[in-house]
DNA sequence: CATGAATGAGGCTTCATTCAT
DNA sequence: GATGAATGAAGCCTCATTCAT
């Protein structure tokens, strides 16, 4: 009884603290979404989730940490979500386009953060020497340059082109929602994947 | 006496004023290049110029200011070279690709700061409050928007696809060398521009 | 039933929370030692008896009191010392040797903790205030002062030295090791003592 | 004209500049002293000068380069001092008494920081890995070291005391009036010397 | 009693901006 | 105009202390 008393209350208290991570995360991705990395302050995530600013130094150890957790467990969540797309049994054009459509909606819901790292304003510094070298992002790209050769092996892609610049513009497509200008923010994910697959795939050429 | 004095100095004075103005702009775009905005120091750029910190706020009157007469030039200096293709008497393709390759030389030579904005880490407030109100910024996608639709009704482009959607896309293929990733940053502008604008107009699939 | 209960339960919790409090005053004795006073941290102290921070206020009700009664309780220690070597018939000259002897012992192995005082960083506000006031360490002073005065008195000293200078003196001599400069760390008590005391006795001018 | 001009506001600056920094160290002199290191902050520091607290980060990098400056400059001034007794045609021991007497003096006249130092609560980390690495500090040590040798060598020093010992011994003399306990702060330095002198010496024991 | 998550005052430091010279 | 010393708001972070469990 008591150490089943004592489990429980274990897993609660993991879970309560894991709870409030999640919540800490959440508002911490709420404010830079909303102001940027630089004009988001511990003192407004702390407030926006409604603990004591101390409280934050328990789960994160500083600012830069935990900018750098949230991006692991987005670009986590983003990876999973590739690789179920990736292992389904049909052409890499159509992977490419699933994922281009969860990328979208994941935009449109407000979560998706990955990909709109250059519109929160990291450094280059940031940027650069430490977000690059974390495993998820690195994961990421792997994927899609595995996606693309994968293509071009079997005969869907045109083997001319580097496959660097496939993912480049990729990744570029993937972002395009959260550029905020221009009225393609109002467009449903789907018709904008339609119009943005067929550029990507068949080129902006009229058909002769 | 005075009065033509004055002129004169104030000829004199407008003329070197201008010059200031130059020379800070030009250190700004530097620094703001190396390190981004937000860490990038009134003190700092007003070190490379040579001059004091005060100097700085009679050109300008504020560090916000500042970038967005920077942004403001560039974008005047961008513009000029684009009506200068845009005047040309050619393809629609071809206009587009030379912007391109005009892009990815001035992004190579560090002339290059208009549309690496998301790079230099402004804040979403400041990108969607201000910047985009800023005549230029409006011109240049006017510009692009007019660009694609003369080659939509040119017959040269598909005209299925919303044009917002591809001046979203053409602006996203201009920033591609300033996502300092992967291998690309290594390739000339010109072969650059061949893969790019080989999928931007005739798309990623291989030909049957 | 209950109150038996209870007072077996009270001795048995007395003498373990006892325990506990000295395990805490050993912790906190080796941190401040290691670190001083104001880079010892609450934490560092509990985690190193391996108990929770807050029942460390169980034992004592705040940071300042764990120190005083430390130092309270390294001056009960040392004062039992000193009382040992008083007692003994021997000259006074001999009594302080030992005295001597014993903190250069108590020193060299980590167990000699009042008179480094000054070295764990009290400040002075702490250390005149509070401190002074400690019975424990008035006691100390009390004792040299009467042992010097005891050596006046039956010849063995220079009475025209006033007896507070003496004091003030030797308890320098006493923290010699403690001054972690210079080579004096790597004699031996015995060897320091013999040079310290023979200067202190017979001073510092070679004999005619 | 107008460069003499310019050359006296140039001086008048510097000179206002080393005014503001003397005064800085000053203050911070008074707060360390009267709080200790640790207790001591920068707010406080400014607030006694009447300055903002930004100011002080103009004349010093951080609060430990305020320290050490502070210590640097104590130092200096009393290695002067020192020099200043060490090239007089005296004997060694009279030498070591002026420097005892003007130790004591400028104790009295809250002017003796550099061998209180102990008493301020510098941590063991601070005061042993930079401190002791100042060439000042060092440089004084070095001269205690030389006049003692000197002394045993011209035959007025008892040459079977280590050097060592005598040099730790002699800095804790100096210290004897910052230790705020006993009477003997009662005392003019004059009358202290005489006896500490004696002690030092001729040593305890009466004379038979 | 024991715990340790939570608190929040307070410390250090930076930097855009101002203003007396 | 030019200067750069001075300002002070604001940011990040630590840590002694409390308190609900």
């Amino acid at each position: 009884m008591v150490s089943s008393n004592t489990l429980k209350t274990g897993s609660l208290k993991e879970k309560r603290r894991e709870e409030r991570t999640a919540l800490i995360l959440q508002a911490a991705y709420d404010v830079i979404t909303e102001k940027g990395y630089y004009e988001a302050s511990m003192d407004e995530i702390a407030a926006r989730v409604g603990i004591a600013k101390g409280t934050l130094y328990l789960h994160f150890k500083s600012k830069e940490d935990l900018i750098f957790m949230l991006i692991e467990q987005e670009a986590i969540k983003f990876i999973a979500l590739v690789d179920g797309i990736i292992n389904q049994e049909i052409s890499v054009q159509h992977k490419l386009e699933q994922i281009l459509l969860e990328s979208y909606n994941s935009i449109q819901s407000g979560r998706q953060f990955l990909l709109a790292l250059r519109s929160i304003g990291l450094n280059k510094g940031l940027i650069k020497d430490k977000l690059e070298a974390q495993a998820s992002i690195g994961g990421l790209v792997q994927r899609f340059t595995r996606l693309f050769e994968d293509g071009k092996a079997n005969g869907e892609f045109d083997a001319t082109v580097p496959t660097a610049i496939m993912v480049s513009i990729f990744l570029g497509l993937m972002e395009l929602y959260s550029n905020d200008q221009s009225e393609i923010n109002q467009l449903s994910p789907k018709k904008l994947l339609e119009s943005v697959s067929h550029l990507f795939f068949r080129g902006l050429l009229a058909k002769s």
